[in-house]
DNA sequence: ACAACAAACTAACACTTGTTAGTTTGAATA
DNA sequence: TATTCAAACTAACAAGTGTTAGTTTGTTGT
């Protein structure tokens, strides 16, 4: 037996990396395998194909957010502390794999036979997310404005970290986390 | 003469449409045509290249942002009505052309000679948005919070309403606009 | 020394890619 | 009626695509 697909892993990871630059479909197996040192055909020794390589990409991240979210709903928190917990989920995974991220958000389309099992973890991450919002709503901790706009304004910024995060890398997670609860919750209005 | 350039701009609509669903390296030639309800060869009579068509969408997108800002900056408004103009130019430009908005998103990486112009107008375009917040922290208009955090935040949300505008066409644009204002600005917390 | 094996290789495949050249069609203009 | 022209067509190209088959290499445990 092995350290279990440190090779595979290599070639996961070098992918994940050339699919933020430039996205699934203009990332050959040729410019994976150069990025790699070796040539196109030997990948096969590792990967079954290039489909295999994006659905390791973004089903594991999908599912990291599914378990983060049940964990969430399920605890006994505030509305607003349930929310800050969404915050730091997603600065998590995303500080871990922000390359990943990009995938997860503009290459979902061209995931096969797993796509619609994407869908669906996606869906029921959105009704989850919405579902606390309307609870805060009715109790009043949040205002009451449209729950959707609530959610699509702060699942957009939470979905567009990865963009982000690379670059500010001197930030501290927590302290980042800290902040976008802030500005997502309070606003900016002094 | 004509009404100039009807069977160029049909391409170029089909081609956004396509470019939205599957991104634009993706997105062949023949899968046009056949959109358009031609052969491949056909499409060359009304443009010059596939690059051509990527073009088109993303860098008048790209010059509205920039003009919209401009008009905003060298305007005689408080910090927080600056904010409110730029949420309502995001709101306008991506309710008029919601398609086009995913390949500025997603796509500008395979601009070519274009490339460098693109990312000189998105460069400056940050800037004078960080500009005005930092002009609203110093004049105690907004919290001091990282203006980049801030800025980050807001435009995360703005650049992701491609996604969300064209399934809410029974919510009007002023309203919509509104609603993201109050949200961005005051935040939820009641 | 030998067997086993991971991991690379060369060569080739069937198909798809963007694009060009040259031709046909049918309606508007002279 | 003859001419022009936009807009479609067929045929073909050179290069690039993901992938398979079979082979070589070098290390590791017996």
């Amino acid at each position: 037996m092995n350290t279990e697909g440190t090779r595979r892993d290599e070639i996961i990871n070098t992918a994940t990396k050339l699919f933020k630059e430039k996205g699934y479909s203009a990332v050959t197996m040729r410019d994976l395998a150069t990025a790699m040192g070796m040539k196109a055909a030997s990948l096969y020794n590792h990967i079954n194909s290039k489909q295999e390589i994006l659905k390791a990409i973004i089903i594991s991240l999908a599912e990291a957010f599914t378990q983060g979210m049940e964990t969430i709903k399920n605890s006994d928190e505030t509305v607003i502390r349930k929310l800050n917990l969404i915050v730091a989920l997603h600065v998590d995974i995303t500080t871990k794999n922000p390359y990943g991220m990009a995938s997860l958000n503009n290459d979902w389309m061209h995931l096969e036979e797993q796509l619609e099992y994407y869908l669906q973890l996606r869906e029921g991450y959105e009704q989850d997310f919405v579902a606390i919002i309307k609870n805060g709503i009715a109790s009043n901790e949040i205002v009451d404005t449209n729950p959707e706009v609530i959610m699509f304004s702060i699942l957009s910024t939470l979905r567009s970290l990865y963009l982000w995060i690379p670059n500010k890398d001197d930030l501290d997670p927590k302290i980042l986390a800290q902040n976008l609860s802030d500005v997502l919750i309070n606003g900016i209005n002094k």
